[in-house]
RNA sequence: GGGAGCUUAGCUCAGCUGGGAGAGCAUUUGCCUUACAAGCAAGAGGUCACAGGUUCGAUCCCUGUAGCUCCCACCA
């Protein structure tokens, strides 16, 4: 269905060839996407040969476009997929959508209303669902389309719908088999009701919201007696029109004279049993409670304990009814107002206090609940839930972070049975069939034909939708095939790990995981990945309503995919909120324009592939500490992501690109580049290009695009790179004396760059440079050369001739002796005296530190051995450094003189 | 009423199993050095919320306090 867009993509991939000055995102992205496709890069397939490796992505709402928190959700997603697809898995990411059954259709309602002017019952069930069917076709393509943006690499044949044919088989199912266990009922009960959508919800549904109210403290007074009363306070005073009896502790002194006695309900003078029960709490209010067993649940509780009778007096649309006598006809809230009124008048109202207090509010429309009896199906929650705490127990199923088995657990052991109802027309129609006849109640896969009880042949199916979460709680195998035993089912089943936001757990983790134990008898995934919300900038949750949403589109459309990608991978960790900011999606668009420019500098100079580094070359020390950098970062960034630290490993791999590879590894090859030996030459291409290809592959699955349009342009590549082998610590590149040999040249020439800005001295102008170190550090400064010269300005390195004298030099001092820099006129003493003076004050403190903790004979009998050895080696070298300072600033002190 | 998280540089946030405090942005200074000004180089900037404890040693572990955020919950 999506094939017109993809043709639309489609084109040639880039050819080798010059690369653009600027990173240029729009030149390529959909270009290097189209050719993923074209080659079918996304396609997983059943493979023996391969472990699999899957995932199914949360389907996206159908309710609209994709907001920042989807790309996150599925950023994270293809990190992990394509990292495991280079990796040798068989890498499944299966794509959908989910109809959404309330969400989608209180919108599409809305747009019925808008453009039409009419009612959901005017245009009637047929036409309703002809119309949200279409808004999924306009919507699903749309969440297609911006996940190709994104870079998602879907397989997008096997993309499912909740209301797909397949879906639909599986909800049928398990209804089927959950009521043949048992397990799903029909029941009159107490559940929440929307008054505005006109539906039942279930306990995840409803949300507490603080809102100002009042204690209403109203006299009941006792049969016959034209004094003695009882005060009570509630407050929803609407609600006495239903009341049953009055509820008192049992202990409670105050009342106990009462219990057994009957009430006198004011305005309505139905009579109230007494009764006394445990669940009153002494504290609240006045310690008496009017039971209305019909609209609150702890009260119907209470009811059916005691056997009070129940009074509804209210209509489905938040009216009163009947019961209500005079109230009749009467919204819940103007009755209030009435009922309080006609107390007042009547003087039974003693008081009104304000009161805070937390009212159930509908998760889409936030419309005050109402707890209302009503006939409705449910799940029966508690033989469900024990399988599921089990898998958590036992570790078969983990949580990252962890923490998040907290909420999951609570959650489970808390349960209490799932409404699962809904009067709703879009979603799947509960298979459930009324004899017209006799009203025997037939749950099956299709109508039947004939009464088993009566011989009816009229049947008539149940006017409800299931809700919404019932097929999503499915999704980990109703798309794999199931009730089918599919071979994909077999191999993909269950599947490695499940990415989502904290805010579902309860809604749909929790019934992933009953559901996939109940029907698979296995868990749905391994482990889930648990992240955060993505916030706007002030920190406040993105939302239409506060106009703080931020459209990825337009951040791709800015900055490219890559750039926002790589913002959303870096930065945060796992379960933690995000806040959007502007200025990391450009600081990330900035490192892909590195990483360009970085790329098209090692590939300008190159005609033809240099071959692979086989050994057989001279290795300067930049090369072997470059490599030895690279095979270390390989490992510990992959360590990095079998841990979920994506975020952190990005990191590394952006420090190691910009500060290592272009900061020192590029500016040290450019010598050997522009020089005439060609075998130097050579081997330094050959150590860029490597180095090059391990960075583009390390950093492919969190931005996909650029480094497949730079692999594009790499000589004789084998492969597209979302394929290429990921890369394996080269273990023999390892080189401990070379990473330290480098660091010490890199502070050296930090410290000639730093004396020469504090003195300010132009960089063209050129300066010797005397080597007076240790024997053994010798080599690595006359060896690099070349790398003080180009990188510190260095007009000629030599060593130290012992006895010599050399005049008007400024002194850096390195661990092992000292570089002097004769700079003659040039040398601003008084600012050398202030650098020097910095030098020493820091070597001192720094000294104090050791000798503070050597001084301690704890540390040095409890530490590890090997610490302080090392400590002790730090202050030797150290206290030379000292000294060395000293005179240096003591000379040019007394130059100052 | 339960539970979770947060408090680290001016801002936004990283800091894995305790051993010399980091990034991005902002800021200061100097540079259009032939990959990159979306850049280069050199700086400045932190009593790691507070108080105890464990430890040779605590940003990290434990306890408590304060402030902020979120989740759950049938107190009328």
């Amino acid at each position: 269905m999506e094939e017109k867009n993809i043709e639309k993509m489609t084109q040639e991939m880039p050819a080798a060839g010059e690369m653009g000055k600027t990173y240029d995102p729009k030149a390529f992205e959909d270009k290097i996407y189209a050719g993923w496709m074209d080659k079918k890069q996304f396609k997983a397939e059943v493979n023996p040969d391969k472990k699999p490796y899957t995932i199914v992505l949360p389907p996206p709402n159908i309710t609209g476009q994709l907001h920042m928190g989807h790309a996150l959700d599925q950023t994270l997603q293809d990190i992990l997929i394509r990292w495991r697809r280079m990796q040798g898995f068989e890498a499944l990411w299966l794509p959908g959508t989910d109809h959404a059954s309330i969400a989608t259709e209180v919108k599409v309602v809305e747009k019925i209303k808008k453009e039409e002017g009419l009612n959901k019952e005017e245009v009637g069930r047929d036409g309703f669902l002809e119309r949200a069917w279409a808004w999924r076709e306009d919507y699903g393509r749309q969440i297609v389309n911006q996940m190709m943006k994104l870079g998602s690499s879907c397989d997008w044949d096997r993309e499912r719908f909740t209301m797909d044919e397949g879906c639909n088989q599986a909800v049928t199912e398990v209804f089927i088999r959950l009521y043949e266990k048992g397990l799903i009922y029909r029941g009159n009960r107490l559940i929440n009701w929307c008054p505005d959508c006109m539906t039942t919800l279930s306990d995840a549904e409803v949300e507490h919201e603080e809102k100002q109210g009042a204690f209403y403290h109203i006299k009941y007074y006792l049969q016959d007696s034209e004094d003695d009363y009882l005060e009570i306070a509630t407050t929803r005073p609407e609600t006495m029109l239903g009341d049953t009896g009055i509820a008192v502790h049992p202990e409670d002194p105050r009342y106990a004279k009462y219990v057994g006695k009957v009430a006198i309900l004011p305005l309505v003078g139905r009579a109230l049993p007494i009764v006394a029960d445990a669940y009153v709490d002494r504290e609240v209010g006045t310690g008496a409670l009017k039971v209305t067993p019909a609209h609150d649940p702890n009260d119907y509780e209470i009811g059916k304990r005691h056997n009070l009778e129940t009074v509804e007096a209210m209509n489905f649309d938040g009216t009163m009814n009947a019961a209500a006598g005079e109230f009749e006809g009467m919204d819940r809230f103007t009755c209030r107002k009435a009922v309080v009124e006609k107390l007042k008048a009547s003087g039974h109202l003693i008081e009104i206090k304000e009161h805070q207090h937390n009212v159930g509010t509908c998760y889409r429309c936030h419309t005050i609940i109402e707890p209302m009896l009503s006939d409705q199906w449910f799940v029966s929650m508690e033989p469900l839930a024990g399988p599921a705490i089990e898998v958590v127990k036992n570790n078969t199923l983990e949580f990252v972070p962890e923490r998040f088995t907290k909420i999951y657990m609570h959650w489970l052991e808390n349960i209490r049975d799932w409404c699962i109802s809904r009067q709703l027309w879009w979603g799947h129609r509960i298979p459930a069939y009324y004899c017209e006849h006799c009203s025997k109640v037939v749950v099956a896969r299709e109508m039947p034909d004939t009464c088993a009880d009566c011989g009816g042949t009229n049947f008539r199916q149940d006017e409800d939708v299931l809700d919404t979460w019932f097929s999503s709680a499915l999704w980990p195998f109703s798309t794999l095939g199931w009730p089918e035993k599919t071979p994909d089912l077999d191999y993909f089943y269950p599947t490695s790990v499940l990415v989502t936001g904290y805010d579902i757990i309860f809604f749909w983790v929790v019934r992933m995981v009953f559901s996939g134990l109940d029907a698979m008898g296995d868990i749905p995934f391994d482990k889930v990945f648990i992240h955060g919300l993505v916030r706007a900038a002030d920190g406040k949750k993105m939302s239409k309503s506060l106009g703080n949403g931020v459209d990825p589109l337009d951040i791709i459309d800015q900055f490219g995919a890559d750039a926002l990608r790589f913002m959303l991978a870096t930065g945060n960790s796992p379960g933690n909120d995000l806040k959007f900011q502007i200025d990391r999606v450009e600081s990330s668009r900035n490192f892909a324009n590195k990483l360009w420019n970085a790329s098209r500098f090692v590939l300008m100079g190159i005609e033809k592939d240099p071959g692979a580094l086989d050994g057989s070359e001279t290795l300067t020390l930049a090369d072997r500490w470059i490599l030895s950098r690279l095979s270390q970062l390989t490992t510990e960034s992959t360590e990095n992501l079998e841990k979920f630290e994506l975020g952190v490993a990005a990191n590394k791999i952006y420090e190691f690109v910009w500060n290592e590879y272009c900061d020192w590894y590029i500016e040290t090859a450019k010598k050997r580049l522009y020089g005439e030996n060609p075998e130097e030459k050579a081997t330094v291409q050959k150590v860029l290009l490597s180095v090059l290809r391990d960075i583009l592959k390390l950093l492919h699955p969190f931005i996909p695009f650029i480094t497949e349009e730079i692999w594009q342009h790499l000589p004789s590549k084998d492969a597209d790179l979302i394929v290429t082998p990921w890369p394996v610590a080269n273990l023999g590149h390892v080189d401990a004396d070379a990473e330290r040999a480098m660091e010490i040249l890199m502070d050296a020439i930090r410290s000639i760059r730093n004396s020469r800005a504090e003195m300010e001295v132009a960089p063209s102008r050129k300066a010797r440079l005397i080597v007076k170190v240790s024997p053994e550090l010798m080599p690595v400064f006359l060896d690099q050369k070349t790398y003080l010269e180009s990188l510190a300005s260095a007009s000629e390195v030599r060593a130290f001739v012992e006895g010599e004298v050399v005049e008007d030099a400024v002194s850096v001092v390195v661990p092992g002796g000292e570089l002097l820099m004769p700079l003659d006129d040039l040398i601003d003493y008084k600012k050398e005296s202030e650098r020097l003076e910095r030098e020493v004050k820091k070597l001192t403190a720094e000294i104090d530190r050791i000798d503070s903790k050597l001084g301690n004979a704890g540390f040095v009998a409890k530490a590890p051995a090997q610490l302080v050895e090392e400590e002790r080696a730090k202050r030797v070298t150290l206290a030379e450094m000292l000294t060395l300072s000293q005179d240096r600033l003591d000379k040019v002190k007394s130059k100052l003189k």
